[in-house]
DNA sequence: CCTACCGATCGGTAGG
DNA sequence: CCTACCGATCGGTAGG
């Protein structure tokens, strides 16, 4: 007899919403409870401990983002089509997944050690391979010549903003947003004006 | 016999750093007397609360990104120049001064009312006014069109990951970082690539 | 500027 | 899954 979301599940949810909009710290059990239809207590049948909670959705996340990075890596076509690739997944991800903001923007700051390094290193190893496909890129004259790093968290941070603008069924079509937003951050990447379609 | 900084400034510069890298519902009133070498309870002879330390933070920032907006208004140029003369702003803010970012990125959020209502009012009138630039930039065939939201919110934000990136006197130089982030930024927003010098 | 202390709330547990 | 409760910590005050 299984439920369509499990009771852990809800509570994850409600918990990555709370830590969007008001941060780890201030999300309370109480508060989460509540919005879950528990006492605080209970919560404790479902899970072990609130950092549990931002642990599980930063792991998954940083699994997730780094399965998706695999997959770009493979792909056939130019450094170009790549960073493309990504940009997208980064925009999918951000509006379509509220646990997605929280594991990548700030809230992994208030996992403890280990854990804290752990998902530092893993972050590390996706900016790393990030930037070595923005460095083939231009190595190959097909990206124009930036210091990587301000090339890379310039495109990730440029995101960043529609974890707190965006809102599904808002005026904004998402294919508009997606085209818009790519083909802005693309030209200020390319050495020649180029469209993304 | 005025001392070159007063307790009191004392104060906010070390809740701005603490706001920044934990948060306001994590930085507690305890640590942040120890780091200014006082007593909580004596702090209370600078302060009247814990939030009042974020309100000035973040309405003296609102001000003085408005007073500058101002002056950007009045400046005699087109659009280009205008939007060049805002990036260079945000990035000299966030690379010099740790409580303007507190005050533009997540903590404003932790601002109650009437306070909260205020700063957000201050901030939307901050956003029509440049939006409006660009706006007239777009015009006048000076920047490509696009959607003025998009344009907005993805440049203000590709600047968000220097405050907690860039530290002063690290490997890049400022004036590096200005350049190459500027000219990216602008890039993806006019017509023709323009260099920015 | 400090000591002593307040009521409230926190994350979490015992026991059923 | 709940009631009852814990020790710790929170922002802040009284009084000197």
């Amino acid at each position: 007899m299984p439920e369509l979301k499990t009771k852990k599940e809800q509570i994850y949810e409600a918990a990555a919403r709370s830590f969007r909009d008001k941060g780890f710290a201030a999300t309370s059990m109480r508060d989460l409870a509540r919005e879950v239809g528990l006492t605080a207590s209970s919560l404790y049948n479902h899970i072990a401990s609130k950092e549990e909670i931002l642990q599980e959705i930063c792991f998954r996340n940083a699994r997730r983002y780094l399965e998706e990075l695999d997959a770009v890596e493979k792909m056939t076509g130019n450094s170009i089509e790549k960073v493309q690739a990504l940009l997208h997944l980064h925009i999918r991800l951000a509006t379509e997944d509220v646990t997605s903001i929280t594991a990548f923007n700030d809230e992994w700051r208030h996992l403890s050690e280990p854990y804290l390094s752990d998902f530092k290193q893993l972050r590390r190893d996706y900016e790393n391979r990030f930037k070595t496909i923005l460095r083939e890129g231009m190595a190959a004259g097909e990206l124009k010549p930036l210091d990587e790093s301000i090339a890379l968290y310039t495109l990730l941070s440029s995101i960043r903003w529609l974890y707190d603008w965006y809102r599904p069924g808002r005026s904004m079509r998402t294919e508009v947003l997606e085209r818009d937003l790519v083909d802005m951050l693309m030209r200020g990447l390319t050495l020649n004006p180029a469209r993304s379609d």
